[in-house]
RNA sequence: GGACUCGUAGCUCAGUUGGCUAGAGCGUUGCAUUGACAUUGCAAAGGUCACAGGUUCAAGUCCUGUCGGGUCCACCA
């Protein structure tokens, strides 16, 4: 063995090795007991960071379970990441000072799918470099076109059977990024913004009435002014009218118990296309407006000079306009919750759009049932009840996005009649009046959407026989944070594709902060790159400090100081073996030992033995229990602590004696216990058995 | 407003169903060792396990409350 540990010089070409001598590879017609995980496939549109090292939990799982005897597959794939990719490619594009509108559908499709496919063989090398035992003969990318042939034959099913609908509704818009969200996808900002209380001239000339608004602009488009209909201040209101300050319409003041007497003057706007709540009021009213506020985030419809401002500037015209007009009473300062993109940060829009959508009651109850009776279980009770409290309180599901990165959604629309159908090829003629030139949704879906198949996806089309064999899956392993976007959606779509539950088990891990706890982001500088400290210290003493020590599902602080300890700890591996190495000394010709006979050893070696038998049941128990950091911590207390500190120590005499049974005794326990470690720090651990063996300890 | 989670040595954290003098890594102090490893060994200092009650033969561990940190969801004209 080499004198130094220096991991850099062995671990890729021991990944190769594994690799070359299939040891990744799975078989589904084994007569082994199956064991499956798919991997949660990255984003293919940059680097790896941390939270993918985090899947260290499931080559963990992978490579105990292969040890253990199970027949085991860890399915690769990448993400097409629909609106994500797209949204970094733009700023690729900002760089080189254009846009998503300076290219056609088409090239601006084509050009994200190069950049996609460059970056997707960069991130599964850095799986590689992970030491990540992954199956890549059965590698796969959501938009493989196998895949998305059975994504559109599940949205096919899901319509035909009325779990899908198109429906117009105001959704979260960002007129920046230029698509609607899901729920999910919406983050809220605490803001401290002002509280504009103007005066609507009541049509009969008697007075005024006062509302409070936090959005001015959106009057332009009102329809009513409402309030509490036991509310004594209003009573004589209700049934009149006022007139809408500058656009002059004469609108109702209308009574519903929505208002909240308390807040502002216990009177408010009611903007049917701008606001949830008045969406549904208007609806209740039968009243309406066109929308005043476009998907470019300008004023249109107004009639007034306002059309084409865009929000802001068009919230200050309209300010000073009533001031001008003696009808701005008060501003004032207004602690308030706004609703803006999760991923540019600007303030959403509230604007009505038509757009699929799942019906989710009915699946998300059939995943709750799976979870009540056991067919699927979390790591820990509190995952569970999360994942009980998001299905039970789901609301439809937005899958349209207005983007070009995705899987184009295959309805098509009738023109003649102005009505949709749903078909998986591209039909020929219009199903509807069969004759009309139909177009197809420009849509594509949300790409949680395709996430949510991924299990099935990737099982049927990978190799015939996958399915049957590693269907259900073992386990999901995953971040916690993403249980509502994709665990709970996989659970749902899965029990209604495939009558089964994707995954038998649910184990979440939590995030990777700094040592302050902070999130790491570049902006901040924190950052642990995952492939530079595996560069500095190697794959194993990262992979070992994502573990030791850390609680199930906790969060967990790394820094620069833990990985160098558990670098060490792989140090300490390596100099064990090296020491056996070098003190596999033959007994001096003549003595006892030559002979065979056993030293004053014996009793230490029994003991040995014991200790070790005892650490295995510890070991394994934890194992068995998903008990990762407990189990390696067994292990690793045990090598350095107990058996190079205390027995080594107390044997080192006897063993350059040239005691033989000293020496195999200690070889045996030292090779069995790679094993036990293996999981956890597979580079070194076979970096060392190897020599001593010659097989790779997944041959083994 | 609803829910979850955490508060254990200077720092970062383990502590399984309540059970012997409360553990680890890093750091600190002393000693040793340069023929496995200074990426080492031995030893030491350091904690009234946030606080206050309660259950129990026994509580860091279970229950209630308080304080403090974090997270998620809902509402917010």
């Amino acid at each position: 063995m080499e004198k130094t540990f220096q991991p850099a010089q062995f671990e890729d070409a021991l990944y190769k090795e594994w690799e070359e001598k299939g040891l990744f590879t799975a078989d589904n017609t084994s007569k082994k007991k199956p064991f499956s995980i798919i991997l949660p496939p990255p984003n293919a549109n940059a680097d790896l960071h941390l939270g993918h090292a985090m899947y260290v939990y499931e080559d963990i799982m992978i490579r105990y379970h292969k040890l253990m005897g199970y027949e085991t597959l860890w399915l690769p794939g990448a993400d097409h990441a629909g609106f994500e990719t797209q949204f970094v490619f733009e700023k690729h594009l900002a760089k080189q000072k254009k846009s998503r509108f300076d290219y056609d559908r088409k090239t601006l499709y084509k050009m994200i799918w190069d950049f996609v496919h460059e970056n997707r063989d960069k991130m599964e090398n850095q799986l590689r470099k992970l030491g990540f035992s992954l199956d890549w003969s059965r590698r796969k990318f959501t938009l493989d076109e196998d895949t998305v042939a059975i994504v559109l034959n599940t949205f096919k099913k899901l319509h035909d059977e009325g779990y899908v609908y198109r429906a117009n509704r105001l959704v979260n818009y960002c007129t920046h990024c230029g698509t609607s969200f899901s729920d999910l996808e919406v983050s809220d900002k605490e803001v401290e913004g002002k509280l504009y209380y103007i005066d609507f001239p009541l049509t009969d000339g008697k007075g005024s009435l006062t509302i409070a608004t936090t959005r001015p602009e959106t009057l332009l488009g009102d329809v009513a002014v409402m309030v509490h209909p036991a509310d004594p201040r209003y009573k004589d209101h209700i049934g009149k009218t006022v007139t809408l300050p500058i656009v002059g319409r004469t609108i109702p003041i209308i009574a519903d118990e929505y208002v909240d007497p308390e807040f502002g003057t216990g009177a408010v706007k009611v903007t049917p296309n701008h606001d949830f709540n008045d969406f549904a009021i208007a609806k209740k009213h039968n009243l309406n407006h066109p929308p005043v506020i476009g998907f470019d985030g300008r004023m249109k419809n107004t009639g007034t000079e306002f059309d084409g401002k865009k929000v802001g500037p068009a919230r200050e015209g309209i300010v000073e306009r009533l001031k001008t007009d003696g009808l701005l009473k008060e501003i004032k300062d207004h602690h308030m919750v706004v609703k803006t993109c999760y991923k540019c940060g600007r303030t959403l829009e509230p604007l009505p759009l038509e757009q699929w959508y799942v019906k989710v009651r009915p699946l998300a109850d059939r995943a709750l049932a799976s979870i009540e009776k056991g067919d699927v279980t979390f790591n820990t009770p509190a995952f569970k009840n999360r994942a009980v409290e998001w299905l039970t309180n789901f609301h439809d599901w937005n899958i349209s996005r207005q983007i070009v990165w995705g899987i184009q959604i295959p309805a098509y629309r009738c023109i003649s009649k102005n009505e949709w159908f749903v078909s998986v090829e591209p039909p020929s003629k219009c199903a509807i009046c069969s004759e009309c030139t139909f177009e197809q949704d420009t849509d594509t879906f949300d790409t949680w959407f395709s996430s949510a198949q991924w299990p099935f996806t990737t099982l049927k089309t990978t190799q015939p026989g996958d399915f049957d064999f590693f269907y259900s899956t073992s386990v999901m392993e995953t971040g916690y944070d993403i249980l509502p976007w994709w665990v709970c959606r996989m659970l749902m779509i899965g029990l209604y594709a495939t009558d089964a539950v994707p995954f038998k088990s649910v184990y979440l891990h939590g995030l990777v902060r700094d040592i302050k706890g902070q999130k790491m982001s570049k902006s901040k500088g924190n950052v642990i790159n995952p492939l530079e400290t595996i560069e500095k210290y190697g794959c194993d003493a990262l992979r070992a400090s994502l573990v030791f020590e850390v609680g199930d599902g906790a969060d967990q602080r790394l820094y620069d100081d833990k990985i160098r300890a558990m670098r060490n700890f792989a140090n300490k591996i390596w100099n064990i073996g090296r020491f056996l190495e070098m003190n596999k000394t033959p007994p001096p010709p003549g003595t006892p030992l030559e002979r065979g006979e056993s030293g004053t050893s014996e009793a230490m070696l029994k003991a040995l033995k014991k200790e070790y038998e005892d650490v295995k049941i510890e070991y394994h128990k934890n194992m068995k229990a998903s008990k990762f950091s407990a189990g390696f911590g067994v292990a690793y207390e045990f090598l350095w602590h107990r058996f190079a500190d205390f027995y080594i120590e107390a044997l080192k005499q006897d063993l350059k004696d040239g005691n033989i049974s000293t020496y195999q005794a200690l070889e045996e326990v030292y090779l069995d216990s790679l094993r036990l470690l293996h999981p956890f720090v597979p580079f070194v651990t076979d970096a060392v058995y190897k020599q001593f063996c010659g097989k790779c300890i997944l041959e083994t």
